[in-house]
DNA sequence: GGATCGCTGATTTTT
DNA sequence: TCAGCGATCC
């Protein structure tokens, strides 16, 4: 162990050693913190503080956890066992599951995924007469996540949350909370918000309980403390009351989950919160160059309300290449040049996995997917659907979850009819008018139905068939575990035909899904434990291999590096996002620059960034402003080149340029009089007529009188 | 029960 | 522009 603790840093050093107490750790992009949380985990193992099982270690994503339980058996030089690491949600539901009876449930409550909880939310609306064209579902639904985020069940929401709400709902929101809380405690079910919130509401009412975890758990780790929400917070603050040993890492420039309920103030409340915390800085960074850290560290200094660090470099200062901004025609120019810039650094050696494509927003990727087929670069965009929610595979949990709890109505309802059993809308809703009088489940409702004779023909001999299945089924499941028996349901139940039979592309890799799900299956003991790997851990890993440009979204980059980073559409509007600015003002726009700060802190050796003075965003072409974020790194680190810059130094041409060109020089223009006031009457030739309501310099803010309002360049408007 | 038509809306996303 | 949805029709 000694060598591990030499190999640091001293503040890396201090963050390992400071055991007793709480800690923050203050960790910005490449300052090591992975190996500071992992070094300190195995410090107090070796130290022999405390055995792997008590110690809580907590991250955000599976990834987190994978990466940190193989480190921390590296640096023991053994696997470690009965280890409590994993993500919130998943040590959660294991808490949930031993104290289940406490929240009402039974051990093996269903955990929704994002799809039933929105099928379930829709069904409760129409029960409650709330128009669904009206309120749209995931409207309602995110709002009731939020809730559980700020760990507001129905019965705590305060006169002020409801204020918050408005009128969502026509003002009926908490009541179809409450409702949509029923009816998942009657299908004995938690969406992902509730395993937190509950476990949050057990700790706290039920002191035993709570003991119980005080004496288990002895040092508690936790990653990127910037992303938790209120509810992790408060589980975190019960489970550290009496030891105190709690050690938190993070990074307030790198919280960019606010949307999803992520609060930045608990980190920046953290020495409030936790009385005597050390704070320990991690500033020096082994990652990126010196040119890429100026202007990261540059940009997001303009940030307010930081905690304050300033990354410097760390090892070796040697110079580097500078960020080079590219400003080109329109986006296709923009995919031309990354294309060719990848073809050139793949010509002098360099891997094409150590290169990646960070944009704002998913639809970015498709003129960058285009470009790449274009030139036979392989890619992988990163993200995308997950494997568990692919239709088969929640075909097939449906099944599972249904031999687990027979009374699952949501996983009956998927699989009633798949493969088609002549059970239509008709049917099926015989079989809720029945349920809903009987107060009973859907199973048993058919069931019922089927026994008086009153679902006969074609639909009856379906269900009745179906029922008669999962009989079988779950006997096999008794007897012969889980392996066989979902192969069997897959078999007898016609889904493997049904697949075989289907005749588009997609149906063998389909096919290939199941059988991966199967397989999966073998390393479970219950059918139940597998349901939470699925639900909660289980990833999409395919094309993982091979050496391929990497594409995603910044916020999918977080906690990755890569030598070569291209960040495309840094363009006002698309990043800074115009609809987060508008949704949230100046706390969107720092959360948009500290964006802008994660994608340029991936970067080690280089940086590129685009901008496209044209984008065609739907069906016409707009205008696009260089990105502010442009304006706040510094001249000396950056090159400027591409064929349409036009910043404020070099403007853009008024005439496109030759395609498919990409010169080193700039076309250059000089910069005309702005002589258009606020409130004057302004024509443009894809707009139209419009007033000016705002200027800025060059930009100016127009309401046009069809196109609506639009921000655009004045040399692009004249006087109407 | 499936095909077809038209309307709508379109950031980020883990668990 | 274009996908995804619900409503409508056969």
């Amino acid at each position: 162990m000694a060598e591990h603790l030499a190999a640091l840093n001293p503040e890396q050093r201090m963050a390992v050693e400071t055991l007793d107490g709480p800690v923050l750790v203050l960790a910005g992009a490449g300052t090591g913190k992975t190996r500071v949380l992992t070094t300190r985990f195995a410090h107090i193992l070796l130290s022999g503080r405390a055995t792997p099982h008590q110690v809580l270690a907590v991250t955000f994503t599976n990834r987190a956890a994978r990466e940190m339980r193989e480190r921390v058996a590296n640096l023991l030089g053994r696997p470690v066992e009965g280890l409590w690491l994993g993500t919130f949600h998943a040590l959660a539901a294991r808490m949930l599951r031993r104290h289940a009876a406490a929240a009402g449930l039974s051990p093996n409550f269903t955990i929704l995924d994002t799809d039933d909880q929105l099928r379930l939310l829709k069904q409760v609306m129409a029960a409650e007469r709330i128009d669904a064209k009206r309120w749209p579902p995931p409207l309602l639904m995110s709002q009731i996540q939020r809730w559980k985020d700020r760990a507001l069940s129905p019965a705590r929401l305060g006169a002020a949350d409801l204020a918050q709400a408005g009128d969502l709902a026509g003002g009926r929101i908490a009541s179809l909370y409450g409702a949509y809380q029923a009816r998942l405690k009657a299908l004995n079910a938690t969406d992902f918000g509730d395993l937190l919130l509950f476990v949050t509401d057990i700790l706290r009412d039920q002191p035993d309980i709570l003991a119980e975890y005080h004496r288990r758990f002895r040092y508690i780790l936790v990653d990127e403390y910037q992303d938790t929400n209120l509810v992790q917070y408060l589980w975190l603050r019960l489970l550290a009351q009496a030891s105190k040993n709690i050690c938190c890492v993070g990074d307030d420039d790198q919280s960019i989950y606010s949307w999803r309920g992520a609060e930045i103030e608990n980190i920046l409340r953290f020495e409030q919160d936790f009385p005597g915390a050390a704070v320990i800085r991690l500033e020096r960074n082994y990652r990126s160059t010196a040119p890429i850290l100026a202007c990261a560290a540059a940009l997001i200094a303009h940030n307010q309300g930081r905690l304050g660090k300033t990354l410097r470099p760390g090892g070796k200062e040697a110079g580097g290449e500078k960020v080079r901004i590219l400003s080109l025609w329109d986006q296709e120019e923009e995919a031309r040049a990354v294309g060719q810039a990848i073809e050139d650094l793949r010509a002098e050696g360099e891997k094409l996995t150590e290169m990646a494509v960070l944009m704002r927003a998913g639809f970015q990727t498709r003129a960058f997917e285009e470009r790449l087929i274009t030139l036979g670069i392989p890619y992988r965009v990163v993200g995308g659907l997950r494997f568990y929610e692919r239709a088969e595979i929640r075909d097939a949990i449906a099944y599972a979850r249904l031999l687990v709890q027979p009374g699952d109505d949501l996983a009956f309802e998927r699989v009633v009819n798949t493969p088609r059993r002549g059970v239509g809308t008709a049917a099926l809703q015989t079989l809720h008018v029945r349920a809903r009088a009987d107060d009973t489940a859907l199973t048993t409702a058919a069931g019922a139905l089927i026994a008086s004779g009153a679902l006969r023909g074609r639909a009856g001999e379906g269900v009745r068939r179906l029922l008669d299945d999962l009989g079988r089924w779950r006997a096999r499941l008794e007897a012969e575990g889980p392996v066989v028996a979902m192969q069997f349901v897959l078999d007898e139940s016609g889904y493997t035909d049904m697949l075989k039979a289907d005749k588009s592309p997609e149906a063998p890799g389909r096919l290939d899904n199941l059988k991966e799900f199967v397989r999966a299956l073998a390393d479970f003991e219950s059918l139940q434990g597998f349901l939470d790997h699925v639900a909660l851990v289980m990833e999409n890993d395919e094309n993982a291999a091979g050496d391929r440009v990497n594409l995603m979204t910044l916020h999918a980059a977080k906690g990755l590096e890569f030598d070569t980073v291209f960040l495309p559409g840094w363009e006002e509007g698309l990043f800074p996002n115009q609809r987060a600015l508008d949704e949230g003002g100046v706390k969107s726009l720092e959360e948009e620059r500290r964006l802008a700060y994660v994608g340029l802190t991936r970067a080690k050796k280089r940086a590129i960034i685009l901008h496209a003075a044209h984008r065609r965003i739907y069906a016409n072409w707009q205008d696009s402003i260089p990105s502010r974020f442009l304006d706040e790194i510094p001249e000396e680190q950056i090159t400027r080149g591409g064929t349409a810059a036009s910043s404020r130094r070099v403007r853009a041409p008024a005439f496109p340029p030759r395609r498919g060109l990409i010169e080193a020089s700039a076309i250059t223009r000089p910069a005309p009089m702005s002589a258009i006031a606020i409130g004057a009457r302004v024509f443009h030739a894809k707009f139209g007529y419009g007033t000016v309501t705002a200027a800025d310099d060059d930009r100016l803010d127009i309401a046009f009188d069809k196109a609506g309002k639009k921000r655009v360049l004045d040399r692009f408007v004249e006087p109407a």
